[in-house]
DNA sequence: AATCCGGGGCG
DNA sequence: CGCCCAGGATT
């Protein structure tokens, strides 16, 4: 990894942040966009937030990339720049959870705090054969206090560090390499012939569906886009107008027609285009839907205060990739449409 | 304690 | 298709 003997607190923690819930080898490059555009926590700090988002385009939980510029704003401008060099002060700040705590810690100032992840709870719970579920806040306590009691605090960035290698590597979820494991002799998981069953989960996650149909509607050039500020996936990023369904609907440009009129009173529309289905699983729902292309010689009132922006506008802003996927199948020409 | 937040890779 | 990923915030 580039950020490998890293002791700079900015880099270890905005690598920390981009990986959370993600593999290193799709972090990676956004890592190095990052440290390119932004060398500096300060640099960071004064970037808009526009640009920032777009550069985190494409790497999800978007609430990270929120919590990131907050927090460089918050050190710049309450700290002097200079990054908190303790775990409790490192806790506070907005992002930056047990895990990242330690990580920075540990990394950057060789602190004796023990890194918990999700390398760590599948490690710790086969060699010490633990069935508790590492989802329930029993669990999470459990393994914290285990993990503080097998650190090597002469070292603690270095152990640290090498117990999640060995869980990336060695100690994987599915085909563990134990044939070859250093820790055959000990690992109670394996004596006993459960490496297959652990760590437990006791959480099952339902998935929802959600049919979402864009129209873009054109006029004067310009494009209807929105930006998603609800509670809601894709927090931040932007949008064309969405009229979201709990179930499939058959759009025809008899029943788009009518629909405009009815939900947005709008009378004179050219539909210029239904686009067939996109799809996009997310960890907890499944997105579907259309993108439908509308002319309007007129803007109505319904759709008065919403923004209208240029071509050149949108590329500037950062899309969710249900859009993005409709939008590089060349959809918005420099002519429109 | 439960729920939500993305996108990619892998078997 | 289901699971997991160098987790954290919110309610």
């Amino acid at each position: 990894m580039p950020w490998k003997g890293e002791k700079d607190p900015y880099k270890i923690w905005l690598s920390e942040i981009i990986l959370q819930q993600t593999r290193v080898e799709q972090g990676r490059s956004y890592y190095e966009n990052f440290i390119q555009n932004y060398p500096t926590i300060s640099q960071l700090a004064k970037a808009k937030d526009e640009k920032v988002f777009k550069l985190w385009e494409g790497l999800g939980y978007y609430n990270r990339c929120k919590n990131l510029l907050f927090t460089a704003r918050y050190i710049a401008k309450e700290l002097n720049g200079v990054f908190p060099g303790n775990y409790e002060d490192i806790l506070t700040l907005k992002g930056v959870g047990p895990y990242t705590a330690a990580a920075i810690a540990s990394f950057a100032f060789n602190l004796p705090h023990a890194v918990v992840d999700g390398n760590v709870f599948r490690v710790l719970s086969r060699v010490f054969a633990i069935d508790t579920a590492i989802d329930s806040t029993a669990g999470k306590s459990e393994f914290s206090i285990l993990a503080d009691e097998v650190l090597d605090r002469k070292e603690p960035g270095i152990y640290n560090q090498a117990i999640m290698d060995f869980g990336a590597t060695v100690c994987k979820p599915f085909a563990p390499l134990c044939n070859h494991c250093p820790l055959q002799k000990i690992c109670k998981a394996y004596l006993e012939g459960k490496v297959n069953y652990l760590p437990v989960k006791e959480k099952v996650l339902q998935k929802k569906n959600r049919w979402f149909y864009y129209f873009l509607f054109q006029h004067d050039g310009k494009i209807l886009i929105h930006q998603r500020l609800m509670k809601d996936i894709w927090e931040n990023l932007f949008e064309f107008y969405l009229a979201e369904s709990n179930e499939h609907l058959h759009w025809n440009e008899a029943s788009v027609k009518e629909w405009l009129y009815e939900q947005l009173g709008i009378e004179k529309a050219e539909i210029v285009h239904i686009s067939p289905q996109f799809a996009q699983q997310l960890t907890h729902q499944n997105v579907k839907g259309q993108f439908i292309k509308v002319i309007l010689p007129a803007i109505p009132t319904t759709l008065e205060h919403h923004e209208w922006l240029s071509l050149q506008q949108i590329r500037q802003l950062a899309f969710p990739k249900f859009i993005n996927q409709y939008l590089e199948t060349g959809a918005l020409q420099a002519s429109l449409f």
